[in-house]
DNA sequence: AGCACGCCGACT
DNA sequence: GTCGGCGTGCTC
């Protein structure tokens, strides 16, 4: 008898469950597999199979779900390695790899045993359900929840069962996605007996059937019956009528649902690279080997030929028989970029991602195992594309946060995940960026990396310089009497660069609904007096809240720096900004652009597609418009307050705002016409506002990594996150100090000096969908590896590498 | 996710 | 005492 250690689809199950494998069944590692799981069936993947059972009485396993494996042994490596790093269940990594549409469910539904009515001792609540339930058919549990609440739907329904007024059956849903088939017709017998056939038709005056045998007996392969019925224009019936007597056989035959097809490809040329693109192609190509695995950091900023290195790597990979993938942070933004891979790997790209509808998404996943792609684009998923004889891994834009998983797990990080499955298969890492993550960068200065740099910006028109950038202080407007938004200086500029029929960009970086209080004349900040982090307004109960520490205080009415009563409340959205500019240029054509107006992904096309046609002066945007925007004709941006992420409560807060500054400057000036930025700031001599200001990343590098090192802040330490979400906040508050005094004690006992605890405290979210929730952030001391000894009441979230902390 | 088990308040 | 509601833990 063999053995196999199952991946169970169950919330909870971090290790994996020992089942027999009957002799009559061919199951494998890989293998996708039903089994047995207290009272119900589940899905699960054999993860590991030996002669020897881990429990004293293991269950059988009911049948594999799919004749061949769906994993890869190297697959499994990666999803144990995902699961041990982030600490979260086996299941859950695994899934990342499965075919799209794989998870399947059991519903539950109910149905009437006996029709007696008026049984006396019913309550009113137990009549209601049972009239809900019906007298016909069978009613899912879903239905009554949504109608009755979960909790109150199910203990009624318990209290039925043991009337035996009901019964319940378990149900597996039908598969969500099947393959689409196509009808087609195909001509059975010889072209000669097709020929007599038409004869003899057109003398019976079966007309239409002869024209339908005719067109067929000129074509050799089948042929779609639309086709067809388009090509004659006849109905389908004439097409049955020729099946029923056995001149034709229709035949349904699968068909690949295609989310590139509308693009028009016209295969691209490859360009002339410039100098600066061929030394660090060269240094690439030099070093491809070199490393365990080989990671590039390629280092280049916004316009100076990223994707063109990328193609030729990519290039350089097929030409070796292997495949690659191509990461990108939001497939919605990067629809020019799809296209340019498409074009110079025409027929051979696949995307992944969500927004494609199941049936696209399985069709693309299948043609990828198939072998029929050499490289894949997408979002972080797309990195576990079953693509054979994977080479290399591409990430532009690698510093975007995107690249994380954070509301659900496994909460990996895609960079991570990339370096490590690389690893496994002995392919090349490119990650690119204008601004690095500070980790990335790091590793790449101190030799873990190889760092290729493009020193160049390149544009249709030639070489076009960085654009000059302008810090103002918006201090100084405020002494000058300027309450406004824009200072007189931008305005100055945006007036002039509408004269001259230019177009402008607005940047606000309104990130999140975080708010902070600032002092309007001296810039003052509220700050916690404990942890001096910048204290959130919280509308709801009107105070000012440090989600560090748990200190509250009521919103104060003066400053308690200069006293002065003009306390503002940070921000501020891009409406305010809208009614300010059309305020001062009541004729300019202005464009929002935010999460509000652009809810599909066309939407951002259309706005994009709008600007560009210069159908609007003035752009008006958040974070969108500081990624996908490339627009030649733009000449000024302004960013309306550079110190809104400079305040948030997180340790990289310097970093995302150089690197949201760099990438703002980055969209002015990339035609002929060269750029002016200005940035507005209460902080002009804060390191991260000055350096983007000059377009230094090394210079600000220099400054950010002594901070990370001060403070043992990533690289040179690690947080893990753990958030305890319960609907009783007694309860949740009292769990998390429990395991707060545990992690403590354990500190004590194992002797990890190292350990930093943050919290307990409520978390920044500190109540969701009804839940409260509470944090501890616990930083180094390997408590990786002691929490998954560990079993955490089910509630707690463990967010290994979290994105936000103190 | 569902089921068993154990704890606590309302009622025989 | 006992029944049932509710919270917690386990499922190979």
């Amino acid at each position: 008898m063999t053995y196999a250690e199952v991946a169970v689809n169950s919330p909870g199950s971090r290790s994996t469950f020992c089942y027999a494998i009957p002799s009559t069944l061919e199951v494998g590692v890989g293998h996708a597999v039903w089994v047995p799981f207290g009272s119900r069936v589940v899905q699960g993947i054999v993860v590991d199979t030996s002669d020897e059972p881990s429990v004293e009485a293991p269950r059988e396993i009911l049948g594999p779900i799919a004749e061949q494996p769906l994993l890869s042994p190297a697959q499994i490596r990666l999803a144990r390695w995902i699961s041990q790093r982030y600490v979260s269940p086996l299941f859950d990594a695994v899934a990342l790899m499965l075919p799209p549409g794989f998870e399947r469910k059991l519903t539950t539904r109910f149905q009437r045993v006996v029709s007696e009515e008026g049984l006396p001792s019913l309550t009113p609540e137990q009549r209601h359900l049972l009239h809900l339930i019906g007298d016909k058919g069978k009613t899912r549990l879903r239905e009554l929840e949504k109608r009755l609440g979960a909790g109150k739907a199910r203990r009624i329904a318990d209290q039925l069962l043991r009337y035996r007024l009901i019964a319940k059956s378990e149900e597996l849903e039908g598969p969500k996605v099947r393959p689409k088939t196509v009808p087609y017709v195909r001509l059975l017998g010889s072209k000669d007996e097709a020929q007599n056939e038409v004869m003899r038709l057109e003398r019976s005056r079966a007309r239409r059937q002869a024209e339908v045998l005719r067109f067929l007996s000129h074509r050799s392969e089948p042929v779609p019956v639309s086709e067809v019925r388009r090509h004659l224009k006849c109905s389908s019936a004439v097409i049955t009528a020729l099946a029923e007597r056995h001149l034709v056989a229709v035949e349904q035959v699968r068909v690949k649902r295609d989310p590139l097809s509308g693009l028009s490809l016209a295969p691209a040329q490859v360009p002339v690279p410039s100098s600066s693109q061929l030394a660090a192609w060269q240094l690439l190509d030099d070093n491809w080997d070199r490393g365990s695995p080989p990671v590039f950091l390629l280092f280049g900023v916004t316009g100076s030929g990223k994707t063109e290195i990328y193609l030729r790597a990519l290039a350089r990979v097929v030409a070796s028989g292997r495949r690659g993938i191509c990461l990108v942070p939001e497939i919605a933004l990067t629809p020019q970029t799809v296209e340019r891979f498409a074009s110079r790997f025409p027929g051979r790209v696949a995307v992944l991602h969500s927004g494609l509808s199941l049936g696209e998404q399985l069709d693309e996943w299948e043609s990828i195992a198939g072998g029929d792609c050499d490289v894949v684009i997408g979002p972080r998923g797309a990195l576990f594309a079953p693509l054979p004889e994977l080479g290399l891994i591409i990430m532009d834009e690698e510093h975007e946060w995107t690249y994380k998983q954070e509301d659900q797990s496994p909460r990996y990080h895609a960079r991570d995940v990339a370096i490590e499955l690389a690893r496994l298969g002995g392919a090349v890492v490119i990650l690119g960026s204008a601004t690095p993550d500070i980790e990335t960068f790091h590793k790449a200065w101190s030799g873990g990396y190889h760092l290729v740099e493009l020193k160049e910006r390149v544009s249709s028109g030639g070489y076009s310089p960085l654009p000059e950038v302008h810090v103002l202080d918006a201090r100084e407007e405020l002494k000058a009497g300027n309450r406004g938004l824009l200072s007189r200086q931008l305005l100055a500029a945006m007036k002039e660069a509408l004269g001259r029929r230019e177009q402008i960009i607005l940047f606000l970086n309104r990130r999140g609904t975080a708010t902070f209080v600032q002092c309007r004349s001296c810039g003052f900040i509220f700050r916690c007096p404990r942890c001096s982090v910048a204290l959130t307004y919280h509308s709801v109960e009107q105070r000012l809240a440090c989600h560090r520490c748990h200190y509250a205080t009521p919103v104060p009415e003066s400053c308690p720096e200069c006293s002065g009563r003009s306390l503002k409340f940070l921000g501020v959205g891009t409406q305010r900004v809208e009614e300010e500019v059309r305020r001062f240029f009541p004729r300019a054509r202005l464009l929002r652009w935010d999460s509000d107006v652009s809810g599909t992904r066309h939407a951002h096309e259309r706005l994009m597609a709008d600007f560009r046609d210069c159908k609007a002066d003035i752009l008006i945007g958040t974070q969108m418009i500081a990624k996908g925007l490339d627009v030649p004709q733009v000449t000024l941006a302004g960013i309306v307050n550079a110190d809104t992420g400079l305040n948030f409560p997180d340790f990289r807060a310097g970093e995302r705002t150089f690197q949201l500054l760099c990438q703002v400057a980055g969209r002015a000036g990339r035609g002929l016409k060269s750029g002016t930025v200005f940035i507005q700031t209460y902080c002009p001599d804060h390191y991260a506002i000055r350096a983007a200001a000059k377009h230094d990343y090394r210079g600000f590098y220099a400054q950010e990594i002594e901070y990370r090192r001060r403070y043992a802040y990533p690289p040179f330490g690690r947080f893990i996150r753990l958030v305890y979400s319960h609907p009783n906040e007694g309860l949740c508050r009292r769990e998390a100090e429990r395991l707060s005094a545990f992690i403590l004690k354990e500190k004590e006992e194992r002797g990890l000096p190292d350990l930093r605890l943050i919290g307990p405290a409520p978390a920044f979210a500190a109540r969701v969908r009804g839940r409260y929730r509470w944090q501890l952030v616990v930083g180094d001391g390997d408590i990786a590896e002691l929490l998954s000894e560990l079993t955490l009441p089910q509630g707690w979230i463990v967010d290994v590498d979290p994105v936000g902390v103190t």
